[in-house]
DNA sequence: ACATGTGAACTGCTTCACAGCG
DNA sequence: CGCTGTGAAGCAGTTCACATGT
């Protein structure tokens, strides 16, 4: 739960050395058992009577979830959500870079946007190699994105996020993540026609 | 499920008058009981013998899902994500209007992007409650994101769909998804980190 | 005394299996 | 005969409760 790495982030600013359980659980909207139950999944950071320090439980979570290293992006579609992706500076924070923008408009071919070069989806399988690309990000018209995850997922790319509202199916060995927006705001439609407000809730959060 | 609801959409080019359980299982990446009792669990709309009129389930679940009207939908926040979002197609297609855009920054204000005059922050509660906003959408800074939260429930909303990479706090009786895209490319990295591509794999999409 | 770590009970969801209807 | 709808079994993830360590 790349969750709690973000919470201790906010965390540290101001707050002790150390959190407890219950500290991270209200933060977090759950409960201490959960927060304890899922730290020890991965070993145990917690000092008994005292509780987690926040820089130990930071660096753990960061070997944890793999942000000790930089990963190789490629973003494949740079119209408006690939453009506002790349200039989203969270992502290199993170260790993520984006090293290579693809797009199938020959009007953007070479156009350089945010300091990278936009190249034309034909070489995007050389790209991908040659750049040793760990992640693929495809931000294409829903119509290509089948078409571009395929040769992603040739081009030996074992990571996608896919922002196009379509489902794609991968092999098995190629982790997949989906942000459809739309299927967010269908949520709270659907929650509000249910009647938030009256008596049930609905709060859902992705993790890790 | 919306999730449905695409794939029927998806499904009516070229394929029959009707689906069965197991076809919708297959594109969805589920199991055909799994299909069925998700669609149980709002009422009966198969034919047994037969499967589901695609035509029929689509309407049904447009229902459901609350897809029969228009929700009204205010975005805060008109930098690089916000713009991208005004101008998604998808949103308005599925009954989505975005009616009114926020921004802090004076030197937006009034100016006029895909349509909408950006206003000030400062009159977001009057604007939400003149144009009697169902969603609100906030695509601000990490830094805003819980203030502009608060304001927007006082004011009456009661769903956000917040793009900020923060975790907000919000009264049980409002909906609330988070979409958070660097959060999506952790659990990737994680993915990796463990060594997809040995044995195990993980595919995440969200749904309704 | 305080807060972790963990086995045990529990809850909700997924899978199985089959009766029933077209 | 095929496929739905659903009770029953199985499973995973959450909550409870407490023993353990500082």
């Amino acid at each position: 739960m790349s969750l709690y790495l973000r919470l201790l982030g906010e965390a540290s600013n101001g707050a002790g050395a150390t959190v407890s359980s219950g500290e991270l659980a209200r933060w977090g909207g759950t409960t201490s058992a959960q927060v304890r139950k899922d730290l020890s999944h991965f070993g145990s950071f917690g000092k008994r009577g005292l509780g987690y320090s926040v820089a130990e439980l930071r660096d753990a979570l960061q070997g944890i979830l793999g942000l000790d290293r930089r990963w190789r992006v490629a973003l494949i579609g740079a119209g408006r959500i690939g453009t506002a992706l790349m200039s989203y500076h969270a992502f290199r924070e993170r260790g993520f870079e984006i090293r290579a923008v693809f797009d199938a408009d020959p009007a953007k071919l070479g156009t350089v946007r945010q300091g990278l070069k936009v190249r034309g989806v034909e070489k995007l399988e050389e790209g991908l190699r040659r750049d040793q690309i760990d992640i693929a990000i495809i931000a294409t018209p829903a119509g290509a994105a089948r078409e571009v995850a395929g040769r992603v997922v040739k081009a030996g790319v074992r990571a996608i996020l896919n922002f196009a509202p379509v489902s794609i199916e991968v092999p098995v060995d190629v982790a997949l993540r989906s942000v459809d927006m739309t299927v967010e705001l269908e949520g709270l439609a659907f929650a509000l026609n249910q009647g938030v407000g009256k008596k049930q809730a609905l709060s859902v959060t992705s993790g890790s």
